[in-house]
DNA sequence: AAAACCACCAACCGCCATTTA
DNA sequence: ATAAATGGCGGTTGGTGGTTT
């Protein structure tokens, strides 16, 4: 089925908002409401689109919305939150009151991503090191997914999430890693390096409770196993409110019914 | 002084999921 | 039941203003 886009017919005015089209939309929305951005333009008189009312209304008119720079606080908690839920820019605006997704989008790219990035790239300026946690992603989808307070708890103690083959393709073997999948274990996986050709690791179920549902391989150095609890340890040794912060990030999410718990 | 470059951000585009007819 | 309409989302673009060469 191919769709029409909105904007498409002929003589609708695209590009910027004049301070009259604003009003005029404005003044539209606080006498009728916006139950319908289709038909809102042509009732409010605006050779516009409802697309583009709707954007201009949500982006920039809106009564609460927020303008001006972003608060240290604010841009803190972007940054936790881009690290558990990603480019999810909507998400991320529901905790973040008067912002909009379209701005925390733009700040993300114009601030914080360049931030980060020399973050990474001198990783004494964050005080801790940086491992990571490569996350199969493909097959996670196929079976059962590894439950959600996991990859939380990961997340919070500053892994990044990558698919296992990106990690592959990119990253060379000796940096301290651990991957974790949740295809169903088999017998012959045991000792399977197949997947994973030149890392000193193995596949290793760690018991046969958990055994159905995800491998833990182990990096060689660390020891560690695929229980979140038992990885926690920090390569530098700085566990310091490591367990708060994590309380207070997954507490944040379930109360706030985004996530359920399936463990 | 002016051209080139860069950063910012409002707005657009295409896709997807849901709702409606 | 199904096609079309709609709203919403994330990626991207392009105009603008500031800075550097």
């Amino acid at each position: 089925m191919v769709r029409t886009p909105c904007c498409e017919k002929m003589g609708l005015k695209k590009g910027p908002w004049t301070p009259a089209e604003d009003q005029i939309l404005i003044s539209f929305i606080q006498q009728h409401g916006h139950e319908n951005w289709r038909a809102l333009p042509k009732q409010a008189g605006l050779l516009r689109c409802g697309k583009s009312c709707r954007l201009r209304w949500t982006n920039y008119l809106r009564p609460d919305i927020k303008r001006g720079n972003f608060s240290k606080e604010e841009e803190e908690t972007i940054i936790k939150l881009h690290q558990i839920l990603g480019n999810r820019w909507s998400a991320i605006a529901t905790r973040l009151p008067g912002r909009t997704d379209n701005e925390i989008k733009n700040f993300w790219h114009t601030h914080l991503k360049k931030k980060l990035k020399l973050n990474l790239e001198n990783p004494n300026s964050i005080g801790k090191s940086v491992r990571t946690l490569v996350w199969d992603i493909d097959n996670a989808r196929e079976s059962e997914p590894v439950n959600f307070s996991s990859q939380l708890r990961f997340r919070s103690l500053g892994y990044e999430m990558i698919s296992a083959q990106k990690f592959f393709d990119n990253f060379p073997t000796s940096d301290p890693v651990m991957v974790t999948t949740s295809r169903p274990v088999k017998e012959e996986d045991v000792n399977n390096t197949t997947n994973v050709p030149e890392m000193n690791v193995k596949y290793q179920p760690k018991n046969s409770s958990m055994s159905n549902k995800c491998l833990g391989v182990v990096d060689p150095r660390l020891e560690c196993s695929y229980s979140p609890e038992a990885a926690m340890e920090r390569v530098d040794g700085n566990n310091s409110n490591i367990n708060d912060e994590m309380v207070f990030w997954y507490n944040l999410f379930i109360k706030a019914g985004e996530f359920s718990q399936n463990s």
